[in-house]
DNA sequence: TCTTAGAACGAACAGCGTTCGTCGCAAACA
DNA sequence: TGTTTGCGACGAACGCTGTTCGTTCTAAGA
């Protein structure tokens, strides 16, 4: 039932979506999902949008306030219990898993948290979440804002880090994860083994235990530590 | 008493400093150093030393192995006691203090040791002697280089931490770091009061306590809920 | 209908890391 | 001693980056 359009109908300019901040910010966090996060240009996003990089930044005033936006968009995929001040450990240890687990995802926009005290909705519905659980467990305001400080920069360091190691594994042409770290830790195993053993007793007689264990092991051994650390000076 | 050079006499082309790997980093440090680390670039290195930077890749193969070669520079400043087991914690402390201390002044190359398992001789030393002290307290192999590692992470995350914070107040051209952080953290204060308190009671609430403490205690705090971490483990 | 605010955008700027191909020196070889 | 060869130095360029300037055009308000 499509007609032509006619002629001397002048033609419609804007039949491509709309730019907004939504859709520049939902593109950009496509691009760094799918291409990773060395891809995402500001050029990258404007083409996915088939426009000019300048058309952006009536939207958005940088690169930086974008990469914040789109951080903030992925902490909303954080799911947040009603906070349980009596079992407090094992909501904090969920909820760092989880936060770990998406931000893992996302490649480098971790990066972006561990420069930033991020204040944009979600960051502060994640930190008054955690600030309830701790008060409510016995902590002093005080320390409770320091130790949500130290876990979210414990959080998003390993992130950050995993993203690098994702990003030299994509670079380097390999797409199966376990394969790359299983290559890496027998690199580094390997390199271990060839140093003296005289000036690195340690490191040369304990390279299995040093190369065992995966990014998740580490990661959940740390947050132990922090988390029993928090636990000590409840008491 | 200086003659002109004789003008049959070929004209010396090496009188300035002979290219090597050593000088670069150097160079590149010094870089780091006064112009802080968004300063750092290969073309930068090749102006300060005369030449172009096509130059530099004879005895660099990348600006990440030259970062690489720089970190590993500047660890070897870290001063490392005789490991002493019996007052581990207090040896670990120090050595946590002077290392963050030591990686805060060289900006941005925190960065490099986020993303790598470093590997060059000072990193090799600085892992050994911790590896000697918590094995020596007492810790298994295994949970001694997971603590190694985790420490490792957590202090170079907050060396990049600061590093960022360094980098915008030299971008917006304030030069006094403490005036630059209370005036970064009244603002973050202001924000959190705009707050609506139903929804954000503990943010409006606290405000002062959280924006309370410099760089340091918070460092100091996290670094003491991990060695208490590690305290526990060993009972 | 006219005015005007602001989005869209082409073009350009200054910088980046890296590579290619050439040049010239110095040591090794005949 | 004469010739060859390997390699550091390096000018020029490629393709990319974030960002800005000045212009065009659209759409809403007066």
């Amino acid at each position: 039932m499509t007609v032509p359009t006619p002629p001397w109908r002048t033609a419609r300019k804007r039949a491509k979506t709309q730019l907004s901040q939504d859709v520049i910010v939902e593109t950009g966090l496509r691009i760094l999902v799918t291409d990773g996060s060395e891809a995402l240009s500001m050029r990258r996003v404007a083409q996915a949008l088939d426009t000019g990089p300048a058309s952006l930044y009536a939207h958005v005033s940088n690169k930086e306030e974008l990469l914040e936006l789109i951080f903030d968009r992925v902490l909303g995929e954080i799911h947040l219990p009603e906070p349980d001040p009596a079992q407090w450990q094992r909501q904090l240890r969920g909820y760092a898993m989880e936060a770990l687990r998406i931000l893992a995802q996302y490649g480098d926009v971790a990066r972006i948290a561990v420069a930033n005290v991020p204040t944009g909705p979600n960051a502060l519905r994640v930190g008054e979440w955690m600030m309830g659980l701790l008060v409510g467990a016995g902590m002093s305001p005080r320390e409770a804002s320091f130790a949500v400080d130290r876990l979210a920069l414990y959080i998003t360091a390993d992130a950050f880090e995993g993203s690098q190691h994702f990003a030299r594994m994509r670079a380097a042409g390999v797409t199966d994860p376990g394969a790359y770290m299983e290559e890496f830790a027998t690199r580094i195993a390997d390199y271990y083994r060839t140093l003296p053993a005289d000036r690195f007793p340690h490191l040369t007689g304990y390279v299995e235990e040093m190369t065992a264990g995966d990014g998740d092991a580490r990661f959940e051994f740390g947050l132990d530590l922090l988390i029993t650390g928090m636990e000590a000076r409840l008491r």
